[in-house]
DNA sequence: GCGCATCAGTTAAGCGCATAACTAAGGTAC
DNA sequence: GTACCTTAGTTATGCGCTTAACTGATGCGC
């Protein structure tokens, strides 16, 4: 198991001292060390197989290298989970460490970013927002990837979701393929309302600045869309169904079949998400996917921005954050 | 911002030393400390908001309170992700971190672990057992939930995921309701052939073992089943099919609507996972639902004993992994 | 030849906690 | 009364790193 190998064991065999050897390897400005002297160093290091230990460091710095990603207590889709390995790699160049925690509930963030320190918070969604006013409070630069209304004051630290664009994207498909009587299908669940509420919004507006009838609004109670809304729906005229995912679209599709009705022919039906299974339903399913690395380098600069670090900024900007995937379920 | 609460505030607060601060604070033995002086001590903590720093404990101990979750690389499904919730939770109780990672390819996992010193490191699934080894001789102990053969001496750090379980479970849930003649359908992924392998050695060896014909094995090489497989397997005599899991299966169904064959009068189809996308498919899905709390109280029972926690064992021994959901596609 | 700037480092003081080793006071046994 | 044990603490060192402050040598202008 044998003895760490610490700064100091690098420095003697450098023959120089510790504050030498961190000023090379952390590549500190404003002290004059010669190549020559650098190489040494930073040969030592390899030989030896050094690795700094985070916890030294930490203590010494006041706060560590970990960046601390507070993922949603939902299921992580495929969505989110590109979006993590996004962000893990960027971190990774930053010199971060991106670690994940599910936030249980009652469970007192602070005590945790006291504990950990972390280089900063990104929270992806919108949990409750006094715990996060509380880490800023701390020193902590909070990253939001969030939908609801920015706070006051938050506006610099909160990367969008998009929503009102996903429900523009969906309406515009449909209004594209001839469809100008729109319904909206939405789940019931409370957690997932700013993300509802502004999916419909871009329906909405989309259709008001159209001059279209506005959207016909409709939530499913619990597991999965009824035959007897979907033919509601197609009674009322509606011919486009923008539904607020794919895993309820897929729902709509079932129900769509055991009505006996005909999709893209009776309704057509667009969700949001690019889930895989999407692809092997009967049509495949039309959606909105996220562009996964735009998203993350867009939150990673954020990061990046609070930080100060002196980084390249990945340029996420001109980029698209959102695509259609035109597959069967529209016509 | 003020500055950070220390045991040196507790102690001064509390008239104390540190050291007694300490001691009383993590509850170690051996050390004679009167009810009266402990209360003052927790009271002084309590009332200065005191939280211990991590990287200060790490530092004096030589290990963090941190476990080290790593995540597969593939999108995490609601079992997955269920697990973590569960393994957040007990690691909480046990005064540790869970902290999720999820490995970048090439990445060097033991120079992670010298880093942070984690208490322990779980790894869900089967990542390359190299680097494992290399983590274990570190000192850090090393709990798997994974699906391949246990590498020699690693047999007690590894929880087995049920493999051969499910597919027997499959197998007799199909053989229960009348079906003799089987098949199993898998997807060509390479990263889940020991899960793929496990689950069907489970079919064919109920199979075998109840004298019944050796189960016809399928390959979906992309994108969903085909209604050509579906519909030659139903021309061979199969009325029972184990698909490898959910989402497979809902292509089945799909596939199954497309060539008009019925479910299940034709053939009767059950998958892995309860997914919820499962419930709203026509006919909702049978499948094999992980018991996940059982699972992660499992794990987590490795993980104590390799520490040597005094930690009241969560009890799991007796409890099933799997339940069979009836619901509607095995007839 | 002197003062001053620059170069190439070094010294040493923490960061906050754990813990081995020690102490001082009081009680007990004989 | 002395030797010893227990109780209830304290002292002080070290974990590995960062960084402000310092030092000694060299070069340069004039």
């Amino acid at each position: 198991m044998g003895r760490r190998v610490t700064l100091a064991d690098v420095a003697s065999a450098a023959g120089v001292s510790t504050a030498t050897v961190s000023y090379v390897l952390n590549d500190r400005q404003g002290h004059s060390i010669p190549e020559g002297t650098r190489v040494r160093v930073r040969d030592a290091a390899r030989d030896l197989g050094y690795t700094p230990s985070s916890a030294a460091r930490t203590l010494a710095r006041g706060r560590s290298d970990i960046v601390l990603l507070l993922v949603p207590e939902l299921p992580l889709g495929h969505v989110l989970v590109g979006i993590m390995e996004g962000l893990t790699r960027g971190c990774a160049r930053l010199g971060l460490q991106l670690l994940a925690r599910l936030p249980l509930p009652g469970e007192d963030l602070e005590r945790l970013c006291r504990e950990i320190m972390p280089a900063a918070v990104i929270v992806l969604l919108d949990p409750d927002p006094r715990p996060l006013a509380r880490i800023r409070d701390l020193g902590v630069p909070v990253t939001q990837w969030g939908a609801g209304p920015s706070a006051p004051g938050d506006d610099s630290e909160k990367v969008p979701v998009p929503t009102d664009a996903v429900g523009r994207l969906q309406a515009g498909t449909l209004v594209t393929h001839g469809h100008t009587r729109l319904a909206f299908l939405e789940p019931a669940d409370a957690a997932l309302r700013p993300l509802v509420e502004g999916r419909f919004a871009g329906v909405d507006r989309y259709c008001a600045e159209r001059g279209l009838e506005p959207p016909v609004r409709l939530r499913v109670e619990r597991a999965g869309a009824s035959s007897r809304t979907l033919r509601r729906c197609v009674d009322d005229g509606v011919t486009g169904l923008c539904v607020y995912n794919d895993d309820l679209a897929l729902s709509v599709l079932a129900a769509a079949h055991a009505a006996k009705l005909s999709i893209p022919g009776s309704i057509a039906v667009i969700g949001v998400d690019d889930i895989p299974a999407g692809q092997w339903t009967d049509p495949p399913l039309t959606t909105i996917a996220f562009e996964l690395d735009t998203i993350s380098a867009r939150i990673l600069n954020h990061v990046v921005r609070a930080l100060g670090l002196p980084a390249p900024a990945l340029d996420s900007a001109g980029e698209p954050e959102l695509v259609v995937r035109m597959r069967g379920s529209v016509g």
